[in-house]
DNA sequence: TTAAATGCAAACGCTTTGCAATTGA
DNA sequence: TCAATTGCAAAGCGTTTGCATTTAA
C-alpha cells in the first residue's frame, strides 16, 4: 500500500508539504531530525512551516510509516520504516557512524526476555564508543 | 578526597548551595533529573535558583564527581560517580526504569569488539522497551 | 580583599498549540 | 461543500547566559 493510500484509508489526505517531507525522509542516507526535514523542504517551498514539519511526523508515526528515534544531542530523528531497521555504532573520535546487523544484537535481546522479562526494542540502537582506527 | 577538596584543589569553592545539590545527588535512589534536584534543595531553601542547579551540575561533571546520562525524555539525568556505573531498562508504557547489570552486556561488548574492531562505551546505556508488568 | 558564585530575568533551541484562512476529496 | 490541513504567532519546556550583587577563603 502506498504512503497516499495509508493516509487516505485512514481519513488523511495527502497534500503537497506531506508528500514533500516523505519524500525528504526517504531519500535521507541518514536518520534525519525534524529541522534538516525543514531545511530541504523549505528550500524548495519557502512558505512551508516547521509546525507543518513536526504535525506530519507525529501523524507519520502514528501510521507507523516512520519511526522516531531519540539519539541524543536533544533532539528526534526520524526514519522511514520501509527503509528497514538497523543500528548503528557511533565513534565519539572521529564521528562517523558504522551500521550494525541485528545479529550481534539478538543474544541480548534474548537475555533480556528472559532474564528480566523485558522486551526490548532494539531498532535503531546507537552505541558509542570508538571505532577501529581512532584507537590505533 | 572529598568533594570539598576536590572542588578546592581546582580552585573551586565549596558553597552551601552546592553542598546541598551534591548529597541532594547522592542520596537519590535513581538517576536525578536537573529539575528534582531543583525541587528538594528548593524546598527546604527557597531562595536557590534553578540556574545555580544547572552550573553545579556543569561543574560536577567537569570535575569527574557526576555524570550526565541521556535516557530519552528530553532532559537529562544525573549520577553520583561514587555510585558506579550500571545500565536501564526504561519502560516506553509506563516509564518506569529498571537497573540492568554489567553481565547481561559483556557479550555485546566481546563481539562489537571482535566483529568490528569497536570498542564500545556502554556505561550507561539505556535499552528501550516494554516491562514486564506492561506486557501483560 | 577580590575572584568566584549566586539570583534574577531574559534568551535559547526544540517542540507544541490555538486560531483563522486555505484546500483536498 | 466542509472537515482536514496549513501558516502564523505565541507559548511551553528544559537549559543557558548576561549582569549586578553577594560571598567564601
Amino acid at each position: 500500500m502506498s504512503c497516499t493510500e495509508t493516509l487516505r484509508d485512514q481519513g488523511y489526505r495527502m497534500t503537497p508539504q506531506r508528500r514533500m517531507i516523505l519524500t525528504t525522509i526517504h531519500n535521507s542516507d541518514h536518520h534525519i531530525s525534524a529541522d534538516e526535514i525543514y531545511e530541504q523542504v523549505h528550500a524548495k517551498y519557502p512558505q512551508v512551516n516547521i509546525s507543518t514539519v513536526y504535525r506530519t511526523l507525529e501523524l507519520l508515526k502514528e501510521l507507523g510509516l516512520v519511526t522516531e528515534t531519540d539519539l541524543g544531542g536533544g533532539r528526534f530523528r526520524y526514519h522511514s520504516v520501509e527503509k528497514g531497521h538497523h543500528h548503528h555504532l557511533v565513534c565519539r573520535k572521529c564521528g562517523r557512524m558504522f551500521e550494525l546487523d541485528d545479529s550481534a544484537l539478538q543474544p541480548l535481546e534474548g537475555v533480556l526476555l528472559r532474564k528480566y522479562g523485558f522486551k526490548a526494542d532494539l531498532s535503531h540502537l546507537a552505541v558509542f564508543g570508538n571505532c577501529v582506527e581512532c584507537r590505533r
